[in-house]
RNA sequence: GGAGAGAUGGCUGAGUGGUCGAAAGCGCUCGCCUCGAAAGCGAGUGGGUGGGUAGCCCCCGCCCCGUGAGUUCGAAUCUCACUCUCUCCGCCA
């Protein structure tokens, strides 16, 4: 959510950011034209409300005196009745102005580069170039299904479509990997483990921009407030919701294991193959809460941190940055790194690191005060996968197969695979 | 699921329908004291928002005592609904 003092001083600047990410700017004067009409309405309630404060008063003393009140509580009366009519007015324009506000996406960072889509993001740097096999490389699903590890057939009986059973050591790599993840950010970055819950409520999909934009993407659970989350963004974010943090408790980093949950809704026919796009996949997550002056430096070691973990897995990457077209409703500025899936004879989105400076602290209420006793100042958050599994799966087995179909584990993994060093049918 | 108790400022904790934005204590900030620190003493310490002035340095107003409705000239205080916490019972991973 952005700032509606800002908007008010300069709607130039919202505007043109919704017109670099390739969106109608119209809703902007909307919007100060509802704000306007909010404040001429919150003015003339206030002037009423003071006089009956004030009336309020006098008629406790006059009773104190035993004068007559008749007159002044008949005045009040009606003064009441008209505050009760406006106050619900500016309830039903105040419920505009917000949905708008909710409605605008974030302002990009003056670094990120301009582009109408996708094919316009910029590469900013490899790690080690792909493998070229002697063999023809087979995808992650004919590989996994030949040994035996992932099950799509299944998942789909249990499930539908968009699901995988992991088997043996298909599933003991999930948990290698996870734990393999989570021991390196800890012990080694400086973040602190969570495990939250994964059904979360609508303020906390509103806190961090999921709702109420991006409903039909969530899967909800019917009868209930429940959401299911579609990443460990959205619970660990909240954590801090409507909290004032002390100045000597930033930085904080979390990193939080979770599935998550995706409806998919719009994706029909894309990736339909693997696990590149799944309903529920796992991903370990990093989330850092930060003093606004220091985001940007903390985006970049962000992007280190998960890059650091496809090193150890040695597994040949990219980092892309978004340009404006492709930055997402939430974020500022967004790196992805990539990973080389052979079977796509391309790069394939692994995490995605995010600085949203104060979008979702204002909407969420994070902030902390700068000096003790000083004026609470929203934080800046930040987060990215780090990395997620599922993809990190498919990209060993592509990565690391033998002409043989068995697939080699990566070396930082083995003391997490009870020492396995390969998977064989 | 049943029965009961509760929800007040960073924390603990008072609160009669009428100067209660809210006592007191703790904590915190500043000052005095001290070579320094502690103790002691003194002062100050909530969050929003509208307007004036202009950019939070001031001034005026409005709102906020779990959330949302209601009664009243006036609600932290009364009524209703909801949410959450705690205790007991039942059920259960």
């Amino acid at each position: 959510m952005l700032d509606i003092k800002k908007i008010r001083e300069n709607p130039e600047l919202v505007k043109d950011s919704l017109t670099r990410r390739g969106e109608d700017t119209g809703i902007v004067d909307t919007l100060i034209l509802h704000d306007e009409e909010r404040r001429r309405l919150v003015y003339e309630v206030e002037k009423l409300k003071q006089r009956r404060n004030e009336v309020s008063n006098e008629i406790a003393e006059m009773k104190r005196k035993g004068q007559d009140t008749k007159g002044a509580i008949l005045e009040m009366r009606q003064v009441g009745e008209r505050i009760k009519e406006m106050d619900n007015a500016i309830r039903q324009i105040e419920r505009k102005v917000n949905d708008i506000l909710l409605s605008i996406p974030n302002i990009p960072h003056e670094s990120v580069p301009y582009g109408k889509d996708e094919s316009e993001n910029v590469e900013v740097r490899r790690w080690e170039e792909p493998e070229s096999f002697d063999f023809e490389p087979k995808p992650h699903w004919e590989i996994g299904a030949n040994l035996g590890i992932l099950d799509f057939e299944r998942a789909a009986k249990i499930s539908g479509a968009r699901f995988t059973v992991f088997r043996g050591a298909g599933a003991r790599l999930c948990r290698a990997l996870i734990a393999f993840m989570i021991d390196l950010h800890t012990s080694e970055h400086g973040y602190t483990e969570v495990y939250p819950p994964v059904l979360v409520n609508t303020e906390s999909m509103i806190g961090t921009g999921q709702l109420p934009k991006f409903a039909e993407d969530m899967f909800k659970c019917e009868g209930t407030d429940y959401y299911l989350a579609p990443t460990a963004e959205v619970p660990v974010t909240n954590l801090y919701r409507d909290e004032i943090l002390s100045h000597d408790d930033l930085p904080i980093y979390h990193v939080a294991y979770t599935p998550c949950f995706r409806a998919e809704a719009g994706s029909a026919g894309r990736d339909t193959r693997g696990l590149i796009r799944q309903h529920q996949f796992d991903k370990v997550e990093l989330v850092k809460f930060v003093k606004p002056e220091t985001s940007y430096d903390e985006l970049e070691k962000l992007v280190n941190n998960a890059e650091e973990v496809l090193k150890r897995l040695g597994l040949p990457y990219r980092v892309v940055m978004m340009c404006t077209g492709d930055v997402g409703f939430t974020a500022a500025k967004k790196y992805d790194p990539e990973v080389w899936m052979p079977s796509y004879g391309k790069y394939v989105e692994i995490s995605s690191c995010s600085n949203f400076e104060d979008f979702q602290a204002r909407r969420a209420n994070i902030r902390y005060r700068p000096r003790p006793g000083a004026k609470p100042e929203y934080v800046h958050t930040l987060n990215g996968s780090g990395v997620a599994i599922g993809r990190t799966v498919a990209a060993i087995l592509e990565n690391y197969q033998e002409a043989d179909g068995s697939v080699v584990i990566p070396e930082a993994l083995r003391p997490y695979m009870g020492g396995l060093e390969r998977i064989e049918a």
